[in-house]
DNA sequence: GGGTCTCGAATTTTT
DNA sequence: TTCGAGACCC
């Protein structure tokens, strides 16, 4: 114990000590929670508490696999791994592997994904004939979500007058209906969604008392870590777990509290100490990440939000510099920016490129960033996006291997009954989908019995869907003796896939090739691992179990060479980095469009911010640009109000002056409907109470290169004269930078939609926009 | 039934 | 700009 009082922080120490009882941990940005959860697992264990009994749930399966790493060095020896530890998700998959046959699902049930729930609802409007712009899948399916995680079921829904007048005044009267016919469809396809596997949890510990009194009895301890993030669904099961030995350990920060919109409640760690009337809290307020700056600049940005936990956030570290605030021109220039200040931090200051990260709000974001960095050959890492198992080709293969594990999977029949292709169709499609609602049965069942059932389907076909049960049916029979690699290798050559992707020699082609080696590289690593520890289980079964569960940030890099981190925000919770980059500070981007409705949509944002912010130790850069790329169009933006809310004396505002070079006439204003920050004379200052004019600018960031491209890009598309300013009329002469010289012979369109088809002398007619043209009048 | 092409919609975040 | 769905033609 006495190491332990070195390692750790009076209040860190009291919170490891207080073993028993319901504990709660108001743990603020970088003041070492996770260094307490260990230290508090570890203590446990040492105390004599079998790590069976201990259950500890962690938001990530990276952060349960560190956290295991560190205890074991902690402790030295292997005990460790007989923790439970890990997501809801994964941990009570585990359970209802065990347990769900008394719900009536399989051992082997399929873990439907959001695109294959999805694609199920799509299904089941497209059957009913609704209307597809009313009942948008995207919508429908967040309702269901929502339902779920607060317990709603189908059932229950019927009861429910205040949701269905809801849902009927949003014109979707069928919601029930459509609810009804998803639960029932997953339940015969032996499919739980993600949210299934809460509910169903739940479901379980309501229904069978015994089950419940035997996991309560198994976790004596129970940590949940990132609390302001769990929903009403994990909340029960929480509360039902720890009902028996109260030795429930929440911890988490209000002020993190960032998935309010898939339904966590931030109430639950705001009402812990009415649930628990005897609940220890303790308060970690000693950030050990950060610099000064940073923390002081993050807490004059939090203190705008209204609803919060009261504490007070400081460290002892240096002061640090300040927060650099960069206005670029467009994003492409903002990618340049980040991208060079990553190059000379590199070259400078000698900082790894891994300790380096670019922070956005949305993923369609990186794509700047990215060219920016290949061009440098700077090596990066993207998080999230399209991840691994998303890609098509990839749930492809994956689908064949859940047909052979769970033949009533329908998501994974309807992938590839036609792929490759076989002969059968929408049209026998659909007549096997109206044959096995009617007998309630599987779409695999129908394929199966087509002929018995006397379903109209021509002989031909018939006797295709039979080939097609028999290669499965075969694939199950291989499964049962062999390993999941060698299994998946004969299914991939066999069902035809391989070969349909290696015939493809397009770029986009060899890659989706190389995307199923990767794919069958990673089973052989899992095959091997398994045959190497004990009770280990390489069969392809096993393999299949949390696939569904895994993200990206759980595979390994290909390489070890340091790459800088490209992440949204909400991925980058309980990271750290040295360096941090958040970009896109823009209104309508960061605060989001879709939150600016409700104030705690806002506030949520706000919390978003904070988190993206107290990821750094040493240097923050916030950028933001004046246009910016969106739906392929350019559009003006205006900085975002949260870096108003920062205090200014944290902070070294970069703006540089922007001067148009041209002045858009009033009577061009009022014809052609110019956006009003073109029709300012100057910059449009990003805090007129603070912008100096002319502002400072530090040496590092190197004014001759930001100005050169700045007025590069200026010049090509960003500025709002280019050519749609110039005094263009049909037959006048044009010079074209790639096109060269031409006539124009006709012109369309008003403002900034004006098009120009123009004559070339040498590339022939093209038609352009006028405001992205860079064209010549020659006189 | 299968393949290609065009048009339209989409961008908020994820286990 | 990019992707997917539906239309259209073979």
């Amino acid at each position: 114990m006495s190491s332990y009082s070195s390692a750790l922080n009076p209040v860190q120490l009291e919170a490891v000590q207080q073993t028993e009882g319901p504990v709660m941990v108001i743990a603020g940005a970088g003041s070492g929670k996770t260094r307490m959860l260990t230290y508090r697992i570890a203590h446990l264990m040492e105390k004599g508490v079998d790590p069976f009994n201990i259950l500890s749930l962690t938001f990530t399966n990276k952060a349960a696999r560190e956290m295991k790493g560190r205890i074991e060095t902690l402790l030295g020896g292997t005990e460790a791994k007989n923790l439970w530890m890990g997501t809801f998700h994964s941990i009570f998959a585990r359970i209802l592997r065990i347990e769900g046959h008394r719900l009536g699902y399989p051992s082997n049930f399929t873990i439907y994904d959001s695109e294959d729930s999805q694609k199920v609802i799509s299904g089941l409007i497209k059957e009913r004939d609704l209307d597809k712009d009313i009942y948008k899948v995207k919508a429908v399916s967040g309702r269901i979500s929502s339902y779920k995680n607060n317990l709603i079921t189908p059932k229950a829904y019927q009861h429910r007058a205040d949701l269905q007048e809801a849902d009927a005044s949003a014109r979707m009267s069928k919601m029930g209906e459509l609810y009804n016919a998803y639960v029932e469809k997953c339940f015969r396809a032996g499919a739980m969604d993600f949210d299934d596997l809460l509910l169903k949890t739940n479901e379980l510990f309501a229904k069978f008392p015994d089950a419940l009194a035997r996991y309560q009895e198994r976790f004596k301890y129970i940590l949940v870590d990132e609390y302001q993030d769990t929903n009403h669904s994990q909340y029960l099961i929480v509360k039902a777990l720890a009902s028996r030995f109260e030795n429930l350990c929440v911890v988490g920060d209000d002020a993190q509290s960032i998935y309010a919109f898939r339904g966590a409640n931030i109430r639950n760690i705001l009402n812990f100490q009415k649930d628990y009337a005897d609940a220890k809290l303790f308060k970690l307020e000693q950030n050990y990440r950060s610099t000064q700056c940073i923390v002081e600049a993050a807490n004059s940005l939090i203190k705008h939000n209204q609803d919060q936990l009261e504490k007070k956030v400081w460290t002892a570290n240096p002061t640090g510099e300040r927060i650099v605030v960069h206005k670029s021109v467009s994003d492409s220039d903002e990618g340049n920016y980040v991208a060079q200040t990553i190059w000379e931090l590199h070259m400078q200051e000698h900082m790894a490129h891994d300790q380096m990260a670019i922070l956005y709000r949305t993923n369609a974001q990186s794509r700047a960033f990215e060219d920016a960095l290949r061009r440098r050959n700077i090596p990066y890492r993207i998080f999230g996006g399209l991840s691994f198992y998303q890609r098509k080709e990839v749930k492809d293969l994956m689908a064949y291997v859940r047909l052979t594990v769970n033949p009533k999977d329908e998501e994974a029949f309807r992938r590839v009954i036609n792929l490759p292709a076989r002969g059968i169709g929408d049209t026998t499609l659909a007549r096997l989908t109206i044959a096995a609602n009617e007998k309630e049965a599987s779409l695999w069942d129908a394929a199966g019995l087509c002929g018995e059932w006397g379903v109209n389907i021509n002989k031909p076909t018939q006797q295709r869907l039979v080939d097609f049960v028999d290669l499965i049916k075969s694939y199950q029979i291989i499964a049962a003796e062999k390993d999941a690699f060698d299994v998946v290798e004969h299914i991939a050559r066999s069902s035809g896939l391989i070969k349909l992707l290696a015939d493809d020699k397009t770029p986009e082609g060899v890659s989706r090739y190389e995307n199923v080696q990767e794919l069958l590289n990673g089973i052989k690593d899992f095959a091997e691992q398994q045959q190497q520890v004990d009770e280990g289980d390489p069969s392809l079964g096993a393999f299949l179990q949390d696939v569904a569960l895994i993200t990206d940030a759980d595979r390994p890099d290909e390489d070890d060479r340091p790459k800088v981190n490209l992440m949204t925000i909400h991925l980058a919770k309980g990271l750290e980095f040295p360096a941090v980059f958040v970009v896109g500070m823009e209104e309508n981007l960061f605060p989001s469009m879709m939150s600016m409705g409700s104030r705690s949509d806002l506030e949520e944002e706000r919390r978003l911010f904070y988190v993206a912010l107290t990821r750094a130790e040493k240097r923050a850069f916030l950028t933001y640009a004046h246009v910016r790329y969106r739906w392929g169009k350019l559009i003006d933006c205006e900085p975002s109000r949260f870096l108003e809310e920062l205090d200014e004396e944290h902070l070294d505002i970069h703006v540089p002056e922007f001067q148009p070079t041209y002045t858009v006439p009033r009577e061009l204003i009022d014809a052609f409907d110019v956006p009003s920050s073109r029709r300012s004379t100057g910059s449009t200052p990003v805090r007129p109470k603070t912008t100096p004019s002319p502002p400072p600018v530090p040496v590092r960031f190197r004014r001759p290169t930001a100005l050169k491209s700045m007025q590069h890009a200026t010049s090509a598309a960003t500025s709002g004269p280019s050519a749609l300013n110039l005094d263009l009329t049909v037959g006048a002469r044009v010079v074209h930078d790639r096109f060269g010289i031409g006539k124009v012979t006709e012109l369309a369109g008003d403002g900034m939609e004006r098009k120009a088809t123009i004559l070339f002398d040498n590339a022939g007619e093209k038609k352009l926009l006028l405001k992205f043209a860079k064209l010549q009048l020659l006189s």
